[in-house]
DNA sequence: AAATGTCTGTCCGCTAGCGTACGCAAGGAA
DNA sequence: TTCCTTGCGTACGCTAGCGGACAGACATTT
């Protein structure tokens, strides 16, 4: 079975007792989702939720006048639709595929039943989404006080981390819709980190070359939010790749 | 019975079902919310949730550096501690009092006892939380994208709604701190306001003149929050002042 | 090989807001 | 009254990032 063939590839679902998972487990339907797929629309009722093995999600706020900013961004370790279980059913965001790759689905009203058996899944999806709280708050001061190049540096770092890989797939106009800056803000960042030899870059792909070395050029934002989630979801454990 | 006396002037307390009311009532504890209070730092384990009936509370993030920024406020609509019955107990930022007044505060194990019958108190808390998360996720935005002139209008706006007065008792120190922004910057800003004729202000009184006028100089944030907040949480219903 | 579309490099003028610093005035305390 | 703290006005040089635009380089299709 493939890593983006298996339900549990997703960090959430390998949390779960093997209770709750043999009922949930009939209930999942394996989806692709390919770059730039819309998950959700702001404002929009939610009907499913969404549980990324392989893909990066990104909760994305688009302004009146297009501007737009990620407020967070969801890959193996979350889930896709938290406003389903709070209680609002839909949220002024949108939900943007921002990695392809695979991913599962649920049908609103299932999860929502699950949910409300109020047993360990009702607490494991809070304290995820407290962990999503912590990133939206980081991200906003993050916004306030941090450079171009920090930000860029985080926005690798989360990326990296939801993708067991060096090489991500996206371009630089991408990446500036996602930080709410310019395209231009972002090629200038860029070429100085590849000066630097921390990544290397050509026609939307990126490598990233030097990891350590990215993280010392990072804001605390990332660390600060890592350790949240590291503190409030269950370990990795058997699902190492 | 004075409005800071009442609990249910707070109104997620006011939406509490009867039964439930009931029960909470004898375990709520009266408390003085000065100005500067910090009711749980970053990273500290919650003892007590606060309803604020009165004051207004910022949720601040503070970076190593010093810098700061609010990434939400929390009026007489709220509840202060949210990570606790998420399940984090705990959450990178602190939680500090902008307005005095007064407030009730509860037990935190007790609360969590309440949470967990998983009845209306649980579903009510939860959409209070998404419209804590709205609140955060726009904040993110607005300092992406906003002018100094717009979030301050906005500030204004969200602490006069938790007010049911016009005039406010905050320094524009203060308000740089919670905007994360130079005190320069306030006094011009607020200048401006000043001089077009919304405000008044004196040595840390501001009153505020001409509403409508604030609303059309703010940014869409105020009211996206407003309009979320108006949707997820029960009318004000008889608690009018 | 040519053509077309996509992605990146760069440039220029511009401005909001920063950091810092100093002086003044309101108003409470002695 | 005088003093002293606190809050506000302002000024100056500085810089990051904006907005917009254009050209070159690469990739894919035909």
């Amino acid at each position: 079975m493939t890593l983006a063939g298996d339900p549990r590839h997703n960090r959430l679902l390998a949390a779960l007792p093997d209770a709750d998972w043999a009922r949930w487990r009939p209930e999942f339907e394996l989806v692709e989702m390919p770059l730039g797929a819309v998950l959700y629309e702001s404002g929009s009722k939610l009907t499913h939720v969404y549980f990324p093995t392989t893909s990066i999600v990104s909760l994305l706020y688009v302004l009146e006048n297009g501007a737009s900013a990620e407020i967070a961004v969801v890959g193996r370790e979350g889930i896709v639709g938290v406003s389903l279980f709070m209680g609002g059913e839909s949220t002024p965001s949108r939900a943007i595929v921002q990695s392809a790759g695979m991913g599962y689905r649920m049908k609103a009203k299932l999860l929502l039943l699950e949910f409300n058996r109020a047993g360990p899944v009702l607490h494991l999806l809070l304290r995820y989404t407290q962990a999503l709280i912590t990133q939206m708050a980081q991200t906003a001061v993050c916004n306030r006080h941090h450079s171009l190049d920090q930000q860029l540096c985080r926005w690798l770092l989360l990326s990296l981390d939801r993708l067991n890989s060096n090489k991500l797939v996206v371009t630089q106009e991408l990446i500036a819709t996602q930080l709410g800056v310019r395209r231009g803000g972002v090629t200038e960042a860029a070429g100085r980190l590849q000066a630097a030899g921390l990544i290397h870059y050509r026609r939307g792909h990126i490598t990233v070359l030097d990891r350590p070395k990215l993280e010392t050029r990072t804001c605390e934002c990332y660390a600060v939010v890592k350790r949240e989630y590291d503190r409030l979801l269950p370990a990795p454990g058997g699902d190492v790749v």
